[in-house]
This record gives structure tokens, C-alpha cells and sequence, in this order.
DNA sequence: CCAATTATTCTCAACGTGAGCATAAGAGCC
DNA sequence: GGCTCTTATGCTCACGTTGAGAATAATTGG
């Protein structure tokens, strides 16, 4: 969302009690490409996909494309985000899902100085990267660009004890009372997986919120009124609204979603080595998995089926291709990829 | 929802395009009482909990509780729901989660005769029930009576294979190219598990959406303008609105994050005994499990401690008291009660 | 032909899960 | 008290799943 109050924003409500309400549509579009798993962020916060306006002080800021809901048109709320998504940014989306709806008060800053209370109905999409490049105004963008300690594929991230860590008890005993300071310990050690805890690879927004009330992102230094925080550095980049948060609940989502139900290959083509496969589930998992294992799982699972034939050479031996096998659905009720605890090789 | 417009109902939206929208939200409470699920309706649709508006033929559903989001003064949308909730049924809510948010053409029939569009935004909450009495204007009812089909602790329902199949096969061949047939087939046989797929306890919408759009639940035929449909018969008792749709989510949700998420406590007394916490579950689950194999699960799973207290008698060998365990939190990234596929005995 | 690289097949141990037997400890009844 | 009924609790066993890695196959580039 944004808190667009032109053509391209929500659609105005005013319920005759003060600043109004504004409802639209937040679209998380993702993709995955090169190994990354990619957003399409707009330019600039506040603006649907292509339209400019005003400037503010948060006009670097990547934002969600955003759009109207048409409540004399758009029969429902999907169709009416797979409008807007097509007109603005050429897209048909295939997979998509609702995520969330977003209503926190100040969640557009420009609440603050009389804008309307801007209500948002977060969905997840999923495209493939090469049908649907970006076009002027928007980009794709590595998620982990955004939350960088949720990409373990490389090991264990080194800001997590660095910065994270460290920030975070602070914060923890700078609670009012030992009760208080207790609260937070559990919640931390449980998010982050301090203490022995394990690390739990859904928990995106439960980290993103820690770190949003510790004020250790820029964006909660923003909503208290302090201008200065900088848009980028060890602990992401920062986005416009609330709209980092809505992509947390989207990698959560989307994280625990592949376990259960065949969604990945939303994101492949028609056919794909185990390779690509297990690497799209690696850059959306931020794990790494163990290539014997993760092979049994899905062949011996039904989940895909060779083609017979062989992927032209990649370096090494020729791998086959594989398709979705599309009958699982009837066979197993819960067909995806289990995620392990937390391997270690290759 | 319901698309109240009056004080109790949503909030008024003029978008300045034609009939407005209203946005407010639904509570789907829900207790589990004398081993039932139960959930909280108010007594006629298009109310709030307690306050009576102009007769419509709908009058005699059951609706779930709906309220106003306050945009001036409701800081988000959980405190909005627990600040309406409290006002009018007097329950101070434990837990609460969003669910979804609705807003399909016509989820209020009032739409179709120049009413607002009205989004609602639904939420899960847990209660003990004795905690929450039902005041004047709503009760308590057991949520399989809305889905009978949905509760196979005493075997699989005969309604599946006496109504369901033959109907459900019925609209299958109805549809309009062989293609469509298909499509059809393959949706009822995942959802309902016939022809060999196994029946998924979470699919609870799915199968839900297939009733709707076959046509076999009474809001199908309201909906389309067929004023007839009887309001209880074996396909379960109708409900206003969408609000059956709404609480079938609900159901699904919570079937869900009992496995992951030691939600079930919320519906317990501080101390229980196993084979209450085991009913709980079963109930909400709606399938029977394997004593010995449960109590393994929650008590080696560390999810309970006992308390050394015994339970007094009921009929057989005391039984020692627990508690949950909360440092289970930080032990195991997922602690919850996995459900079998479908088992048989006691 | 050799080294490097990726694919593919198998093995093995550890663990979790479904199912059921066996025993324990109360209540009610004779 | 002894018997039966009922629920609680402990234990076993077979089996499938999972984590880890060894071993082998089929390419490409020197």
C-alpha cells in the first residue's frame, strides 16, 4: 500500500468521523531468478507502480506496488489486485494468495499530519522472473537485501552475533521491570534463536517486529519522528510504510507454505534439473540441503516425474529434466518439500 | 460482518463511486466445552452482538458477532476487535488471530439492493467458555453443527457417501466441456478425499467452497435469488452472510496451528489431565486419536509437566493433573500436537 | 587420459510413528 | 474382601522417514 490518495491509491472512505479511510491492495510479487529470490519494489514509497507525485522525505525508499480496490467493479478482492497488477505492470500473475491485512494506525506516515487511516490488504504472488520484467518506476530486488539475516545459505549470518545479538539483550534489559526483561529475553531467545534455541526459519516477522519495537531499524526511527535514520546498512535496507513487514509476512508465509503444498513450481519452468529445483527451495528456505536427500524426497514423493530427457551440459554430467506430477495432489494430502532442522553440506 | 450500517455495524466508506463500502470485522470465538468445539453466533444475521435492527427473511441465522473499526480512535485492528468484543459480549479474549479478510460482490445480500459493499476483516479467538457465558442475543453452538461432515471422531460420516459423493458427482458432470469435468473431478477428490485421496482435515474451505459453488448449501441457493433453501437439513445448519465460509477458515486455520503452535492451552484449564487435553484436540481436529501414542507426543514432546496432583475420580484410575510446559517454546521451533493421518482406535 | 564437476544410486544408523499388549489404581457391587 | 468395570500409565515392536555420506556415472576442459 502506500497511503495514495490519487487515481492510483486506495479507495477513499470517509467515514464522517475525521481523517477518513483509505482500503487498497498491497501485491508482495515474487520471483526467482540466478539462485535469488527477487520482489518487485516500486521507486518510490507512496506511488503505485508508475505514478509519480509530491515528493517527501522518504522518496528513495523502495516500496509494494499498490493498488485500488474498485468496489463497484472488481467482484473480489483477488480479481481486483490482478487488475491493477496487469494494468500497471503488465503482469498476469499466476499463484496468489492473501497474506494479511495491514491496519495499524500510522502505518502511512502521512496520517500524522491529517492524511487518512489507510487500510491494506496484503497478497503474495508468484511469477516467473522472465515473464514479467520490470518496467520503469519498479525493479526486482534480492529479498534478503531487505532482511539479511534470513539468508543462511552461506552458514549462519555473521551480523546475526555481531549486531543483532548484542542490540537486542540492551534492549532487553532496558525493559521498565524484571518481569518485563524476561518477557523480552523469551521473545528474542525464541525468534532469533539465542540461548540454544533453535533457529526456526518462519519466524521472518517475529524477528522483523523485535527488531522494529527495539528500534534498530530505520524504519522505527522513522515513525517515532526521528529523521535521520539511514536507508541502508548491516541490517537491510529500509522500505517505505510498513511495507518491510509486509514482506516479512510474505517470506514466512511463503517459507511455510512449500512444505505443504507444491507451490515451488509456481516459480520454475515447465521442466527443471533437481538442481534448479532444490536451489529455488534453497534461496526461499535461506538454507542449504543435502542434494541426496532432497533428490529421494521429491522423486520418492511423487512430487515430479522425469522427462527422459537431458539438460544440455551445466559442467558437469548431464542432468535430466523433470516436470510437476500433477497427481500427487490426489495421492498425499500435504505434498511439498519438508524443510530439515538445519543441515550442513552439500 | 454483516453490513451493519448502523452504530453497531462497520464503518462507512464513501468512495464517491456508488453504493460506499463498510469495513469491519468478524470474531469467530470459539471455546471447546464438554468435548466440543463450539462457537459464538449471534442470534439473528446482520447484527452486532446484541442490538436488533428491521426484519428480513434471514432473520432466524445464526451469524457470527461483528464490529466497527474506529479509525479515529482503534489504534489497530486487533485492539478495535477486542475493544467491540468486550463492549458486547462482556469476553475478555485471550488469544486472537486474523484470519482473512472477505470481501466478495454480494457476501451481504443487501448489496444487491443498493447496500454498501462491505469488506470484513475475520479473526480467530480462543476463550474457555466459562469464562464467556453467551449473553442475551447470542450463544454457543457446536461448530459441526454449520459442518457435519467435518467431525469423523465417530467414524467417517455417513452424509459423505449418502449425500455428499452422489451430489458433488452430479455438479461434476454438469460441468459444460470434458475438460471442465475434469477439473471439477480432480477438486472434489482432493477435497473430499473419494477415489483413493485421503481426506485432509484442513482442507475444511475447500470442501466448504465446493458445497457453495455446487449448490448444495442454502446460502448457494439465497445467493443466487432462490429464496427456498431450508436453514438446517444434513448438509448443516445455514448461516448469514458468508459467514459459514468464514468460519470454516477458522476451523481449517486452527486445525492447522494446532500442530505447530500449542494453541490447544488457550481452551484448557490451567491444569488438566491428559485425556482432557486429548479430547480438546480431538475435537477440534475432529478425528479420534491413539491414547498412548498422544500422551507419548505431549509428554515426551516436553509440552506438558506434571503437576503430581491427581484428578478425582472419574470412573476409573485417577489421573495426574498437567500443565502446560511454556519452556517448550524455546526448546523446539514447532511445538504442537501433530495429527495422524487417520487413525482407528482408542 | 587426467582432473574437475555435477548427477545418481545406495547404505546405514537414528528417530519418530502407528498399533497394541500388559499392568496399575481407582469406584461400585456382591 | 473380592470381583468387575473403567480409566491411567508403561512398554514393546515393526516400519517408514530422515540425516549423513560413500560410491559410482557421465560429462567438459585441459
Amino acid at each position: 500500500m502506500g497511503g495514495n490518495d490519487g487515481p492510483a491509491g486506495g479507495t477513499r472512505i470517509d467515514d464522517g468521523t475525521g481523517g477518513g479511510l483509505v482500503i487498497g491492495l498491497n501485491a508482495v510479487i515474487v520471483a526467482v531468478t540466478d539462485e535469488r529470490p527477487r520482489v518487485l519494489v516500486v521507486r518510490r514509497a507512496g506511488h503505485g507502480l508508475g505514478t509519480p507525485s509530491e515528493p517527501s522525505p522518504y522518496d528513495d525508499l523502495a516500496a509494494l506496488p499498490f493498488g485500488p480496490l474498485d468496489p463497484a467493479s472488481d467482484r473480489t478482492l483477488e480479481l481486483a489486485l490482478r487488475r491493477w497488477v496487469r494494468e500497471q505492470a503488465g503482469i498476469g500473475v499466476g499463484y496468489v494468495e492473501q497474506l494479511y491485512t495491514f491496519g495499524d494506525q500510522n502505518r502511512d506516515p502521512r496520517e500524522r499530519t491529517g492524511g487518512p487511516r489507510v487500510i491494506s490488504i496484503g497478497y503474495l504472488t508468484l511469477v516467473r522472473e522472465d515473464a514479467a520484467p520490470a518496467q520503469a518506476g519498479s525493479r526486482w530486488r534480492d529479498w534478503y537485501d531487505y532482511l539479511p539475516w534470513e539468508d543462511w545459505r552461506g552458514g549462519r549470518p555473521a551480523v546475526l552475533d555481531d549486531e543483532l545479538q548484542p542490540s537486542l539483550l540492551v534492549w532487553c534489559d532496558a525493559a521498565s521491570d524484571d518481569a518485563g526483561r524476561r518477557r523480552r529475553r523469551e521473545r528474542v531467545d525464541i525468534a532469533f534463536g539465542f540461548g540454544g534455541t533453535p533457529w526456526d526459519g518462519y519466524r521472518v516477522l517475529d524477528r522483523y517486529e523485535l527488531l522494529y519495537e527495539a528500534g534498530l531499524v530505520t524504519e522505527s526511527k522513522r515513525d517515532r519522528g526521528d529523521d535521520g535514520g539511514e536507508i541502508s546498512g548491516r541490517l537491510g535496507w529500509a522500505m517505505g510504510f510498513d511495507h518491510r513487514r509486509i514482506l516479512a509476512t510474505a517470506i514466512g508465509r511463503l517459507r511455510g507454505k512449500i512444505k505443504y503444498r507444491p507451490v515451488v513450481f509456481e516459480l520454475l519452468p515447465e521442466t527443471f534439473t533437481l538442481l534448479q529445483l532444490q536451489r529455488v527451495v534453497e534461496a526461499l528456505a535461506g538454507q542449504p540441503l543435502h542434494k541426496q536427500n532432497f533428490r529421494r524426497l521429491v522423486e520418492k514423493g511423487g512430487l515430479v516425474e522425469g522427462t527422459g530427457r537431458l539438460a544440455s551440459g551445466t559442467g558437469g554430467r548431464p542432468a535430466e529434466r523433470f516436470r510437476f506430477r500433477r497427481d500427487v495432489l490426489r495421492e498425499r494430502p500435504t505434498p511439498g518439500v519438508g524443510l530439515p532442522s538445519l543441515p550442513s553440506s552439500s
